[in-house]
DNA sequence: GTCTATACGGCGATAGAC
DNA sequence: GTCTATCGCCGTATAGAC
């Protein structure tokens, strides 16, 4: 394993485990056995280092979540695979949603939050094809844009207050990907009712 | 106003502008023009100080929210002032949302996790009136802890990528104030026909 | 290009004088 | 209650060895 490898897969089993703040290079360097100079020689700050791994993980799951936005397939199959998939990779990944938001957050300059997203929301072909349905008057009159926040609002959020969720509801790891399985169905059916006639 | 105050004041007025992170105790003692020893007289860390500011931001609103919660009006019409109430605060308070999410992922101990959230998501009088409607055949038999979830999904998640929207559809703060005001309806229709039998 | 050693200024926090 | 002085840690930068 190279050693920029290695300083990333460091990096994100303490940014998982501790958070971005709590983590400190000389943390991630000890843990490396690397020299904390090297980090900033292959990445240039901290800041860029979280970036990369981070991306690297969106980019990974992108693809897959863009394609069955992108596909032929009716509007209604394309809603409940991409229902599925995202809180599949979610429950692989809980932490993930926080971690987007966390870097929307952190910087507020637009062209790093364009970039992040642009890839992650690739909304185009699903509003055209959305809009098409509705002017065809298969589906309900419908604001695309409140649609489509719909679906990951109702993906998503629950993820970032999965502790709170357990909690609550008296959980634990399994019984909250049960949850989440379940959960699943309800928002398929519940976006899916919005849209028929 | 008392020394108290006026750091809990501009402290306030910088976690806004700049985020936790990156405003320090030193900027916050050079703005109330104060020593940054008596941030920590006042308040035990930088940590305490932004959970007490922003503690008492939710004690101002969870009332009301609460309120509607435990009133004795039929489930749908509270289902509907709900959803109203909860954007309006939001749209004087766009950062509430995050603040809350990285309290709870700042820190993972359980304790102070359930204080702030006990009161926020007292969902007890809720859910057990839903179960009762849904017992004596009013509505759809649905899984409160699902329904809330959703609930709280569909108001609180948007505010959180606030600036994605707005970059994404090209909106300012008004047109963004606007769209929030119409998905207030796009929420409670939504919500009611998940319900309706 | 890869790595070590080291230094710098800023940070949150605190002991102790008044 | 308030302030000075100081501590140890942080992210970052760089000089220089291999």
């Amino acid at each position: 394993m190279s050693t920029e490898e290695k300083i990333k897969k460091t990096a994100l089993s303490l940014f998982l485990e501790k958070g971005f703040e709590r983590t400190s290079i000389r943390d991630i360097a000890l843990k490396a056995k690397i020299n904390i100079a090297l980090l900033n020689y292959y990445f240039r700050s901290k800041e860029n280092l979280f970036n990369s791994i981070f991306s690297g993980l969106l980019e990974k799951y992108t693809p897959t979540l863009n394609g069955i936005l992108g596909s032929s397939l009716p509007i209604e199959e394309k809603i409940h695979l991409y229902v599925e998939e995202y809180i599949d990779i979610l429950l692989e990944n809980p932490k993930l949603t926080y971690f987007v938001l966390s870097v929307l957050h952190r910087n507020p300059d637009k062209i790093t939050q364009m970039k992040i997203f642009q890839s992650l929301y690739n909304t185009g072909d699903f509003s055209k094809q959305f809009m098409d349905e509705v002017r065809k008057g298969n589906i309900k009159e419908v604001d695309p844009t409140q649609f489509f926040i719909n679906m990951l609002s109702l993906i998503t959020f629950p993820f970032t207050i999965k502790q709170v969720i357990m909690e609550k509801n008296h959980m634990n790891e399994d019984t909250f990907k049960q949850f989440m399985h379940q959960r699943k169905q309800v928002i398929t059916n519940m976006l899916l009712l919005t849209i028929k006639k």
